[in-house]
RNA sequence: GCGAGUAUGGCGGAACUGGCAGACGCACCAGAUUUAGGUUCUGGCGGAGAGAUCCAUGCAGGUUCGAUUCCUGUUACUCGCACCA
């Protein structure tokens, strides 16, 4: 028989699918649900990746066997499709972003259907159409309701080169997350969400989800809660407080010095009757040049100016404690100051050393005159705390003091910052508010969503870093919806990440024109019952997402507290040469060279099987060629295929076998050992020479969520009808066990030899027939056993001497 | 610096709660088919040894009748965070 022709094979199923709505989710069905959500693509200009064929194939598989298990499954698609790539492309080529986009999600949408996943088409959302940014901006305005936005005037990240401010999250290591420039510090008026409000609960939240491990442990990281206390520092020269955050409240009476950031609002404030305000000034500015890379590059250099004429003193002692200002103190972290204590903190320990600052020991346990000692011991030169030798005890007694004080008092810190949310940019949602000069901050009125992107000619932000809507004198001015006088409107668009925040709630209803989806809609589907995707977005992307989320549930426009139920992450795909996959280093594989070569089924054969779904692993052209070969076996074998409906005594116990670990393979991600372990049976199936209808039938089955071409066409040939309106195949557990199993049988835990026996059998049995075994015989002659060990259908162990 | 993860043949990787290390695939070797190449089929394939056996899961210890799996220490690489008070 000649190999299938997936050429021919791959199109006709793919049309037939299309044709017959084949993966069409229903809604208000009365079948139960199961929603699977994958990261939609930002379509680029290069096309389609293969690690977003891996990042899809997964659920992929799991959403096909669940369609054969009865469920009305909802594995939608759709396109994240604002953002800067897409108006670079725009500046440079003259072509308008929104003509770029709709080429670009031709092409995505070209490749995705070629490869034959079973997406849900009808649902395809895009966030940069108006029917979708309309209740991106509904949410925002919501949001501005709600008391969680406002403005601010701080230093921000700015790229100089992509003439944008960026957030914390875009710009770590102080380069630029689009083009890798570096970034500098500005000062400039931002719009802010207040995700900090939300901290606790996006923190609370995770106990009642399910996510792997890691991905749960780096969003508490990212939101980075500390516990400690707050505690004021009377100024001796001004009727002032100065007031710091500390995790060690413990250690109060080591302090010897206080350090604020250079910012510290309170160095402005007193300028006159500080006497070198000047040098002060001058450490500042040079701090604010330094990028923040260059600001953490400089860790082990402490570097900082005493401020002349503020004195702070200690609450519990009295004593007068100098002032310093310095950068390795951040204005953004806690109170922007803090109280030093050189014996028990490292930082701290470098800056004393610098400046030649007392250190005094509080706590028993290191040698402070080497470094700072960080750990726990007993209390010393500490007044009433002395003698203590629990830190939690000895905070507890602290906090009582400072609070009977009026100085302190327990306090939370998170690490996480509020969300800058605009962008100088033109391919983005307009932030629909209206600068009014008698009535401030006005919203747009929730009838006129959507405000649209007005088309413009020139997508080049201003020099000052203004956005290119600013140019727009038609755009700009408006009237006040308030009061109806000459007003203009904010020209920041919003950054990427707005429209993913809550793409998966469109899904359930994407052409809802009344509201962001309906209320039966939402309570049919959410939440998202398994969210794959990469690791890369479990902070950002995740953490927004389900800011908002919560958000719209505190508000009553969700049903449920949590986005998604469960969520997992694909590993990346690695060059042939075992490095991260960049045009730069050309080692990028095209998925489409390889369907073109190999068709579909193989590629996302191949993705699954190369390593375990959730690892990193190399691409390797050779070893897709296996992938190839098993499909043609496979194909082969309606040439070995005899008439009968049963499955045959040769193969039976085989087949229940595979039937239950591809099942349990694919729920727990496995993909890779569930493809071998059809491979074992097909090898099974040439050694034995012939297979029965009913087990081709099978294995088809099987196979089918990770190869739906050719299995659909073998069934459709056998005459078996349609394959994916079949139920997915059941095993008998008994049927999975073998009547004789074969046990080693070790002697001190050395293996001297194996013994078939029949399954189950007692410990006495197995004993019986090692005791006939030649090999058995000669390794206990002349030796007494002291114990056995005895495994069910694994070994049997004795322990002689 | 902190946190997490990974380490198994020539290669990618298997091994469920401690129980036959190397499933499955690639590459390679031999044989069959083929005019030849390719394809396909059959068999072999961690290392040492003629052999019984011995040695092997990054390295060094430990627990155990028994350790890739658990514990302690250590090295290398990958990822995340990074002066977070």
């Amino acid at each position: 028989m000649q190999d299938y022709d997936f050429s021919a094979i791959e199109p006709k199923w793919q049309a037939y699918w299309e044709e017959h709505d084949t993966f069409k989710a229903e809604n208000g069905s009365d079948k139960k649900k199961f929603y699977a959500l994958v990261e939609f693509p930002y379509p680029s200009g290069h096309g389609m990746h293969v690690g977003h064929i891996k990042a899809y194939s997964g659920l992929e598989v799991v959403s096909r066997k669940r369609r054969m298990e009865g469920y009305n499954v909802l594995f939608p698609i759709g396109f994240d499709a604002y953002g800067l790539p897409t108006e670079n492309t725009a500046v440079k080529t003259g072509v308008h972003p929104r003509v770029v986009t709709d080429n670009n999600i031709k092409k995505f949408t070209g490749q995705l259907k070629r490869v034959g996943f079973s997406f849900d088409w009808s649902r395809v959302v895009d966030t940069t159409e108006e029917g979708y940014y309309k209740w991106t901006q509904w949410i925002f305005l919501k949001m501005f309701e709600n008391g969680l936005v406002f403005r601010d005037t701080t230093l921000v990240n700015y790229c100089p080169s992509c003439k944008v401010v960026l957030s914390n999250e875009d710009s770590q290591g102080g380069k630029c997350d689009i083009c890798h420039s570096d970034i500098v510090q500005k000062n400039k008026e931002v719009w802010y969400l207040r995700i900090t409000q939300y901290a606790d609960k996006l923190l609370e939240g995770l106990k009642d989800v399910d996510y792997l491990p890691n991905i749960k442990l780096q969003q508490e990281n990212w939101i980075g809660k500390s516990t400690g206390a707050f505690v004021t520092f009377r100024i001796k020269e001004q009727d002032e407080s100065l007031r710091i955050y500390t995790t060690r409240p413990d250690t109060l009476h080591g302090v010897t010095f206080m350090v604020m950031a250079p910012e510290h609002p309170m160095i402005e404030k007193y300028k006159d009757s500080i006497a070198n305000y000047a040098a002060l000034e001058a450490y500042k500015n040079e701090c604010a040049k330094k990028t923040e890379f260059e600001r953490t590059q400089l860790v082990k250099d402490k570097t900082g100016v005493k401020i002349e004429g503020l004195t702070a003193i200690n609450p519990l002692t009295g004593k007068e404690i100098p002032i310093y200002i310095s950068d390795y103190v951040m204005m953004g972290y806690g109170t922007g100051a803090i109280m030093a204590v050189p014996a028990h903190d490292t930082r701290d320990y470098e800056f004393a050393k610098k400046f030649g600052i007392e250190i005094i020991e509080v706590i028993k346990g290191g040698d402070i005159s080497k470094e700072a000692y960080t750990g726990d011991g007993e209390m010393v030169n500490s007044g009433e705390l002395n003698g203590i030798s629990k830190k939690k005890e000895a905070i507890r007694k602290v906090l009582t003091i400072l609070e009977e004080k009026g100085c302190g008092e327990a306090g939370v810190q998170y690490k996480m910052k509020d969300w800058a949310f605009n962008r100088q940019r033109y391919w983005g949602e307009p932030i629909p508010l209206v600068h009014c000069p008698s009535c401030g901050i006005v919203a747009v009125p929730y009838e006129e969503l959507p405000l649209r992107l007005p088309p413009v000619e020139n997508f080049e932000p201003g020099t000052d870093g203004e956005s290119p809507l600013a140019k727009l004198e038609s755009f700009v001015n408006c009237k006040c919806p308030k009061c109806g006088g000459a007003a203009r409107r904010e020209t920041d668009t919003m950054p990427q990440w707005a429209g993913s925040s809550w793409y998966y709630l469109r899904y359930c209803d994407p052409m809802n024109d009344s509201c962001l989806a309906s209320e039966e809609a939402l309570k049919y589907w959410m939440p998202v019952d398994w969210y794959n995707g990469g690791m890369e977005h479990v902070t950002r992307h995740m953490i927004y997402s389900r800011f908002w989320h919560k958000f719209l549930y505190d508000i009553g426009a969700v049903p449920t507290a949590e986005p998604y139920a469960k969520r997992t992450a694909q590993g990346l795909i690695l060059g042939p040469d075992g490095e991260k996959m960049s045009k730069s280093k050309g080692n990028v594989v095209d998925p489409n060279d390889v369907v073109d070569q190999y068709g579909a089924d193989v590629l996302r054969l191949y993705v699954l099987f190369m390593g375990a779904y959730e690892l990193a692993a190399p691409w390797s052209d050779d070893s897709v060629k296996g992938c190839k070969r098993f499909l043609d076996r496979v194909w082969a074998l309606q040439d070995m295929m005899t008439d009968s409906n049963e499955y045959s005594d040769a193969l039976r116990s085989y087949m229940h076998k595979t039937i239950r670990k591809v099942s349990d393979d694919i729920e727990s991600m496995g993909f890779n050992t569930a493809i071998a372990a059809m491979m074992k049976l097909l090898n099974q199936i040439y050694t034995v020479g012939s297979i029965t209808k009913a087990e081709l039938r099978t294995l088809l089955i099987l196979l089918n969520p990770f190869a739906p071409h050719i299995t659909e066409e073998m069934f459709q040939q056998l005459g078996f009808g349609i394959l994916n309106e079949q139920e997915w195949v059941s095993y008998d557990p008994a049927l999975c066990e073998d009547q004789q199993v074969e046990i080693v049988v070790q002697l001190c835990g050395k293996i001297k030899s194996k013994i078939v026996i029949p399954n189950g059998a007692d410990e006495a049995a197995a004993v019986a027939i090692a005791m006939e075994d030649e090999k058995v015989k000669e390794a206990l002659a002349g030796k007494t056993i002291r114990k056995q060990i005895y495994v069910q259908n694994k070994l049997l162990n004795f322990v002689a001497n």
